[in-house]
RNA sequence: GGGCGAUUAGCUCAGUUGGUUCAGAGCAUCUCGUUUACACCGAGAGGGUCGGGGGUUCGAAUCCCUCAUCGCCCACCA
């Protein structure tokens, strides 16, 4: 059979992924195993595949993989979410582009868009997670806006409401013009912007004398209902008790003191407007002012905006500033950076609205959150420099605004039956709602259509809180035989941006309806970046395609490339060279299989060298096992690779495959390469998480197999203890070789040709790795000798001397001038220890280990330059 | 404005309690090599006063102070 030269990983991608769900390996059942739980940050239903997705579930599916492996029942549930406000809006501009508008559509029709929409394109995000390897439960998929998943979103919140902990206010929030909805105050980002400070003349009434304001938002004017002073600034004290006129409006609004004002800012004086500005508001309710709210959802102005009405708030901003100027009132503008805020989802920019909203209470909620996370520990964040991040969110955290004014979500389930603001009952059904309503009124002739529930849907997060606890049933039937196996799960894997959004949530969820942590472990990723440290976007158009990646390098060269750089909590900046780095890794192992199945087995004796090379290696693997369960255990998923990399390419392929590689055209014995197979299988063990593909690929190929034989469910090497004394041995002997290679190299001497190499052994170095020596040195005899060697190339390997007996001449000049430099540099090391050493003040209060350390690298350094000078004497 | 974190080889990063192995790894670079697994390869080499400046100590990349630069999070200054 001849085996290509290359690994051809399309074929063995789709071959071993269907040949893993045929045997459903990766589906799971609660069992007598300890399980092995993770939930996926459920992508957006309507997403599609991004570099972000690709890491995220790549370090999953390594864990998940690795756990499975260990014997664990490995769980790895898969979903979407429905993502209101970002499905909703793609929705929009879809049925906008088919000439639809929304408006005119009714609840029930708009949603049928909807659905058929996330029918159409639901499952794409997850196809793609499949040509990564991503070994998701998929029988278990679910979806934020399941029918038992809203269940448990309607539950919980009539929960909450009968607890106490939700209530309906009249607040300034956040509106977002654009989607024509609130957010949450997570949910807007503050962005930086180059704006103006108009500065503009109010008529003091009854006089002729003005009173200048600073405003960044001139066309607010119209919503004035006050303008305030700070009672302590001096320049003012003539106003007290004065009113003021509001340019065109023409309204006269009381002039206020408070001490709000900054004097130091502007003029001091501050136009105040109550209904458009969150301390404006509280100025407001202060001094009993009106409000007067001047926009319509879309932020065109309302009818309070008198000629500019209809007209778009930026629009009326340079208008109303032209205005003002061409009737005298505008003094003068100024360049002014401020804060804006901006939708996190549609980037349009925040209107502060008063407007009546469901708010969840979150102080009390988030307390056993805290101690979790900070005080016992019980989930752990990593990085866990994050912890001071949470401590701050949630100990000041605000009560949440569920409500958005949407109908992609679950409706919120409070039934009005009254116009009053507090006519209104909280339920889980119509039947249940119109009971409490006939109580509560005292009316029995109500009927389900007098009941109007709430328009408004639930935020999407208020959904996916419960997602670890909802995609096993636990908030509907708590005591379910799943929920009470795969909960808590073991680790959750996402990025620090939505750290609030959902983790904290999560864990506040997990512990009001569980009584128990979501996850023990929060493992957060860094942002995707290019290697010039731009974020990765569709405009930039810096973000290669997934899949477009997968074809080029191989899902498993990808999914190596991804994480060769990535460690916790930093940003990966990604290169496509590293996953040609990943795919080399592929190919680099691929032959190393193709090389060991290519040998012809011979019932021959085990050559001694073979033999050495076999239990040195096994030594090897075992520390690098050690190393590599350490990396794990602190999530450290990078180094845990690299450590791996490194064992397959540097110790297995360059120097073990190197060892016991039979001559031209010789057989191999059936002892060393029965070890060479179990090596190998053992590798691919430890690979398997990172590149699941090729590992299998070669697993079948390596050995018969029955189907229950295959590597994804094989066992995870034990770890036993590294024998110490076989790796410091070898290390001797790799010096020793590269010793020689040196002299070969350096005297062109071809490997083909072997040599004899005659060794003093004054460091009294153990023989046991000759063999190896003469094998890869390929040196005909290998001799010890008490007597310096005339006539040969030399090297040193700590006090030992090498020597290489050539014909022909050596040269002298050449090997004196090596001496002499080795000789210098030992000088200069051991003149620095003997420094150390005689500094009484070391010697005093240094450990007696560390002085001890010392002491030896003296001795070493005066015994090596003995020989050196013993050498350069008998050159000379 | 408050907080957190970073700054180590050309690039990306490790460096656990200050002291064997503390100045490291991978990639990149350079030299040599078409040796019978792999040129997606092999064998070697070079490269850093550990951001600057102070201090503590017998000893500092590591602890303290300070300055500089860069990130991130939070905050209602119009």
């Amino acid at each position: 059979m001849t085996i290509p030269a290359q690994f051809d990983a399309k074929t063995a991608e789709s071959k071993w992924y269907d040949y893993w769900m045929k045997n459903n390996y990766f589906h799971s059942e609660p069992d007598h195993r300890t399980p092995y739980t993770i939930v996926i940050p459920p992508p957006n239903v309507t997403g599609v595949l991004h570099m972000g997705h690709m890491l995220n579930n790549t370090i999953q599916d390594v864990l998940i993989r690795r756990a499975r492996l260990k014997g664990y029942n490995a769980c790895w549930v898969p979903g979407t979410d429905h993502a209101s406000i970002a499905t909703e809006a793609k929705v929009v501009a879809k049925l906008k582009a088919e000439g639809i508008n929304k408006n005119d559509l009714t609840r029930e029709e708009f949603l049928k868009h909807a659905w058929e929409w996330t029918d159409k394109y639901g499952g794409v995000i997850l196809d793609q997670l499949k040509k990564l390897g991503a070994s998701c439960d998929w029988e278990r998929t679910k979806f934020t806006m399941d029918p038992d998943m809203s269940a448990s979103v309607i539950k919980s919140f009539v929960d909450l409401y009968n607890k106490g902990l939700i209530y309906r206010g009249y607040r300034m929030v956040n509106w977002d013009p654009e989607a024509k909805t609130t957010l949450s105050d997570e949910e807007v980002i503050y962005e930086e912007r180059q704006g103006k400070l108009y500065h503009l003349k109010y008529q003091i009434e009854g006089t002729g004398d003005f009173v200048t304001i600073a405003t960044t938002r001139p066309e607010t004017i119209l919503g004035d209902t006050a303008i305030c002073i700070n009672p302590n600034d001096e320049r003012y004290t003539h106003l007290k008790g004065k009113k003021a006129i509001v340019p065109i409006a023409n309204r006269v609004i009381p002039i206020i003191f408070d001490e709000y004002v900054d004097m130091e800012f502007g003029t001091g004086c501050l136009k105040v407007t109550p209904a458009h500005d969150v301390n404006d508001k509280e100025l407001g309710e202060r001094h009993n002012l009106e409000i007067i709210d001047i926009f319509n959802e879309d932020a065109t102005l309302n009818s309070f905006g008198l000629h500019y009405a209809g007209k778009d708030r930026f629009v009326v901003r340079d208008e109303i500033a032209r205005e003002l100027e061409s009737i005298g009132n505008l003094e003068k503008v100024e360049n002014h950076i401020n804060k804006v805020g901006t939708s996190e989802r549609t980037k349009a920019v925040i209107e502060p609205r008063l407007s009546d909203q469901w708010f969840l209470k979150m102080e009390e909620l988030a307390k056993p959150a805290i101690k979790a996370v900070l005080e016992t520990e019980e989930v752990k964040l990593y990085p866990n420099r994050f912890n001071n991040t949470y401590r701050h969110w949630m100990e000041n955290i605000r009560d949440w605004n569920i409500s958005r004014q949407l109908w992609w979500g679950q409706q919120i389930p409070a039934y009005y039956y009254g116009e009053g603001k507090e006519d209104f009952v909280v339920a889980e059904t119509p039947a249940d709602a119109l009971e409490l309503a006939k109580t509560r009124t005292g009316n029995q002739n109500l009927t389900v259509a007098d009941l109007k529930q709430d328009p408004d849907a639930l935020d999407t997060w208020f959904s996916s809180w419960l997602w670890p606890m909802a995609v096993f049933g636990g908030v509907l039937e708590p005591e379910n035989k799943d929920f009470k196996y795969y909960y808590p799960t073991n680790d959750l894997v996402t990025g620090p941006d939505i750290l609030f959004f959902w983790v904290a949530r999560m864990i506040i969820a997990g512990y009001e309806y569980a009584g128990e942590k979501p996850f023990t472990n929060v493992y957060l990723t860094g942002l995707v970046r290019d290697n010039q440290r731009r974020k990765m976007s569709k405009s930039l158009g810096n973000s290669p395609d997934p899949l477009d990646l997968i074809e080029k390098f191989g899902a498993d060269g990808v999914r190596v490339g991804l994480l060769l750089s990535a460690s916790a909590g930093n940003d990966i900046l990604f290169d496509e060279e590293l996953c040609n780095q990943g795919k080399a890794f592929t190919n680099k192992i691929w032959n190393a299989f193709r090389l060991i199945k290519g040998w012809e087995v011979a019932d021959i004796d085990q050559p001694d060298y073979a033999r050495k090379a076999v239990n040195w290696y096994e030594a090897k693997l075992n520390k690098t096992l050690a190393e590599i369960e350490d990396h794990f255990e602190k999530y450290r998923i990078s180094d845990a690779l690299m450590a791996i990399y490194k064992l397959v390419w540097d110790d297995f392929c360059s120097w073990f495959l190197e060892m016991i590689k039979p001559g031209y055209q010789q057989p191999i014995d059936r002892t060393t390469f029965n070890s060479a197979i179990e090596m190998l299988e053992n590798n691919l063990k430890l690979l398997h998480p990172f590149m699941p593909f090729l590992t299998e690929e070669i697993w079948h190929h390596i050995a018969e197999r029955t189907e229950e034989e295959a590597l994804i469910i094989a066992e995870w090497p034990k770890l036993k203890q590294a024998d110490e004394r076989l790796i410091n041995g070898f290390e001797v002997a790799a010096e020793v070789i590269a010793g020689i290679r040196t002299i070969r190299k350096e005297k062109n001497i071809p490997q083909k040709d072997a040599i004899e190499l005659k060794i003093v052994n004054n460091e009294g170095i153990s023989n046991e790795y000759d063999s190896v020596i003469a094998k890869l040195g390929n040196i005909s005899s290998v001799e010890y000798t008490a007597e310096k060697v005339s006539g040969a190339l030399t090297f040193r390997v700590r006090s030992n001397e090498y020597f290489v007996p050539v014909t022909g001449n050596v040269n002298v000049e050449e090997e004196i001038a090596k001496l002499t430099e080795e000789l210098n540099y030992n000088k200069g090391f051991l003149k620095s220890v003997q420094a150390k050493l005689s500094n009484e003040k070391f010697v005093g209060s240094a450990p007696e280990k560390v002085v001890a350390i010392e002491r030896q690298k003296e001795a070493d350094a005066l015994a090596k330059i003995a020989t050196i000078e013993q050498s350069l004497a008998s050159l000379k």
